[in-house]
DNA sequence: CTGTTAGCGCTTTCAG
DNA sequence: CTGAAAGCGCTAACAG
């Protein structure tokens, strides 16, 4: 592997200036920095970021840990992260946890061994360790989820949307509608933003002087196969159940999956409600009306406040909450009972 | 930042001593390591990967370049790559090129600089340049595709399908279904592996001595709305076509959805039949006859291979084609004209 | 404008 | 079993 000594040697110059005229630095004279490109590129010289970091303190490493890289909510979110911060010249190591413990821990000790300079990452609810963990490393942090209130303290950042006031939105629309026996199918494990779609769904009830009731309440999980299970405990347990709001779009078209099979017709009998507006919900065969998530901008945004936070000395703490839209489509209706 | 000076100088011990304990070198004993990985707790110290990198010349990192991590595909490859590696200690720099040259060359160049110990990658048709700096690197690469002609030399790993046979195998099954007319819808972009479907689509129509019609190709691109759009261009060119294959889910998505836009029946009047298998096309309202790909499997065998070479003194070259199987569900069916 | 020197945090001989 | 010393490849004062 050719060094800058290799350079210096073979130009007899000495190493400090092959390094300066690598680096673009000032003092230099032109046909000096020129003779060292040329070398560079005659001897294939590679520069080695590791010994950089070493000297400089700072990787231009970042780390993205995610719970699940094959959910389309992740998958957007880092192509976002990684469009911007590779703009600015950082890489990124990323990590699935499924939000357990043991593999958060895990990833976090080897991101802070490599010595990176920030954090975007999406925790589960931390336990203390962690919590305490992540309070002590000295480097800005984006978390892709809102501060629940044991970690409002921490000096950490946060991006996300309005969970509350989207659902909320939501069963207006459909309570608007004429909906009165509304089915909550939610997430299992995702408790922050499930906790918060929830009470969306409860206050917005309440406010509507609308019954709750336990039995139009379900919770199976967080995939197609979920939403169909799902579609079919309520309507065993409330057979008058006339608009369901699902917690993310998987769940909703299992749902509409389970309702065509049984030959319900959408939304003439049942009118459905998802989160997240994936690619296919616009399928003409699926229809689905949904409240869409700003993926990948939120990606991007995660990546600029660190990039905000990288460069600037105070950390300046900033949560975000970006607004979402209902998309209307096919799948929702008026009540026809 | 704490460092094993410290540990020393806390304990009155060398920085060699502290160095083997931390590391689990013999020659220690076993009070001496004790009392040092107790210090390192107390003070709350992280080792600096990066100088170890420096001076083992091994980064225990590695490059995963893909062109779209969005794409389920990818995302799915890149679970099991890091399902693999991340257990045997090695982290991963991810990046998406979406098959740009110039991404490719900006990201394989950052990876070099920080001395990863291997890549693992899609990359786009090699153009010379490209090549030569692969071919250079003195580290172990698996690609995420077959080699093509002018890659046989290379020194490089790879996993795939056999796309060819899966093609053949899956426009075998139409035909035996009656069809003769079968449209094909191909993806832009992926030129290696849509050549050997594309191909596979070819020798199967002759060995059953049936023409090849012009009209009845369409390459619209890799999303669902190219997939309608193709399935439209295809009725527009030839109504007579009773069966289609597409170059992957999405498109025959697409296709599908444009189909029941236009009230056809599938597979009464058209059969469509996919390639990728995507959780989605399961579902009851769309129902894919398709082509299994075990995505997850091949991200985990080509970090394992990777493994196997970054173990390994000498480089053994490998080139795995694994097996698909058509998954034949409701879109497809007899030939009813 | 350029060279000398020190040192980032760590591992690894080589002595003892 | 432990310590001293060298050095990985690079940058950053400091002199000149």
């Amino acid at each position: 592997m050719k060094t800058i000594k290799d350079i210096a040697k073979e130009l007899g110059l000495s190493v400090s200036t092959v390094s300066r005229s690598l680096n673009d630095k000032p003092d230099v004279k032109k046909e000096t920095r020129q003779k060292v490109l040329e070398e560079m590129k005659r001897l294939n010289y590679t520069p080695n970021a590791n010994a950089r970091s070493l000297i400089q303190k700072k990787s231009n490493m970042v780390g993205l840990m995610l719970s699940d890289i094959t959910d389309p909510f992740f998958s957007e979110v880092a192509l976002g992260v990684e469009e911007i911060l590779s703009k600015s010249g950082y890489q990124l190591i990323y990590g699935n946890t499924f939000l357990e413990v043991k593999k958060e821990k895990d990833f976090l000790k080897s991101l802070l061994e490599r010595k990176i300079d920030g954090i975007i990452m999406k925790p589960s609810n931390l336990n203390e360790e962690l919590l305490n963990t992540i309070n002590q490393l000295k480097i800005p942090i984006v978390f892709l989820r809102s501060l629940s209130e044991n970690e409002q303290e921490l000096n950490i950042s946060s991006i996300d949307v309005n969970h509350y006031q989207a659902t909320y939105n939501a069963v207006e629309y459909l309570i608007k509608l004429g909906h009165t026996n509304i089915g909550f199918i939610g997430m299992t494990k995702e408790s922050r933003e499930e906790e918060d779609r929830f009470e969306g769904y409860l206050d917005c009830l309440k406010h509507y002087n609308i019954d709750l009731l336990d039995q139009n309440i379900t919770i199976p999980g967080s995939k197609i196969l979920d939403g169909r299970y799902g579609m079919k405990t309520l309507l065993e347990k409330n057979p008058n159940i006339t608009a369901v709001f699902a917690a993310n779009d998987l769940l909703a078209i299992g749902a509409l999956d389970w309702l065509k099979k049984k030959n319900y017709i959408v939304p003439n009998d049942i009118s459905v409600i998802g989160f997240e507006n994936l690619e296919i919900s616009r399928l003409h065969i699926i229809n689905l009306t949904t409240v869409d998530l700003p993926r990948k901008e939120m990606g991007k945004q995660a990546a600029e406040m660190l990039l905000d936070m990288l460069s600037s000395e105070t950390i300046n703490k900033k949560e975000v909450k970006l607004d979402t839209q209902l998309i209307v489509r096919n799948s929702s209706g008026k009540n026809q009972k």
